[in-house]
DNA sequence: AAAGTATTGGATTTCCAAGTCCTGAACCCA
DNA sequence: TGGGTTCAGGACTTGGAAATCCAATACTTT
């Protein structure tokens, strides 16, 4: 709705590795088996993100991707960038005025623009950990309701 | 980005025709022209305007379409959920995650959850004769701007 | 009534993202 | 060192939105 398919992909597959956590490689086909993400576009996906080394790539037998950096340093706005232009948001419309500024007279801009940094503000500060964090939260909460309620 | 190719044109569609405002029906080449809409494509886009009864058209010379309704009694939820279904976005999610909802581990849920009820009333809140005002408003500026800066 | 104009709507084409397939390269382990 | 495993990467196919085309219909004007 937002985001490629990729972008959607990368992120809750980095997110997938950040929460396993370990040291060993975690494999394409666990990712996508867990995922329900299609293994060879899965595979693509990895390898633009290895290619900006935002995860490290090992063939082989007990092979597989790992994160080139902590999760908390890793922040959604890197690997959303890899494969949707979000720098260009900055001059993007919902009525696919383009380009939109505010020297453009577009009737939604004023509206628009403070949604859209949020947005872009949302990717920008939310890290791995910070989404890992989410799902253990929610898994939490989710427990306590299927036990008290 | 957001919203369809059809639902954008049929938003400035329907914004052009509310800034003319006349009593005569504005003409499709007219729109596609001066909105820079590609012509047979607005063509099948205002038929679905027409259809669900948001503009009026009228064949032969001197025909084309006018409003239905009052602009400030137009909102764009109504345009936008003709091409896109809007009021699914209650259960879908940025990252893929379908359907996604409070009940769901999706690990951005809560995060983009305001965001996109932000978008929604957005999109509920604002008519026709909103953003023709936000045109006008901003000529206005843009005038000033240009005449003293 | 005839001629011309403008929307209607189905059929078709184009385009690009998404998804698939296959061969090769690197690696591990026996 | 050979066989199996896993990622790399180019080529290809699919699917759906976007755009185009064309004949039909309804209308206006003269």
């Amino acid at each position: 709705m937002i985001l490629s398919r990729a972008s959607e992909y990368a992120i809750r597959a980095m997110v997938y590795m950040a929460e396993k956590g370990g040291e060993s490689p975690t494999q394409l086909k666990d990712i996508a088996e867990s995922e329900g993400i299609p293994f060879h576009f899965l595979a693509k996906t990895m390898q633009v993100l290895t290619r900006i080394r935002l995860v490290k790539s090992f063939r082989g037998p007990r092979g597989g991707f790992t994160l080139m950096k902590r999760p908390d340093q890793i922040y959604l706005y890197e690997i959303v960038n890899a494969f949707d232009a979000i720098s260009q948001w900055e001059t993007t419309c919902i009525l696919g005025i383009n380009p939109c500024s505010d020297e453009v007279v577009c009737p939604i801009h004023e509206d628009w623009k403070p949604i859209k940094e949020e947005i872009f503000k949302m990717f920008q500060e939310k890290t791995l950990t910070d989404l890992v964090g989410q799902i253990t939260a929610k898994r939490e909460k989710l427990k306590e309701l299927g036990l008290t309620g």
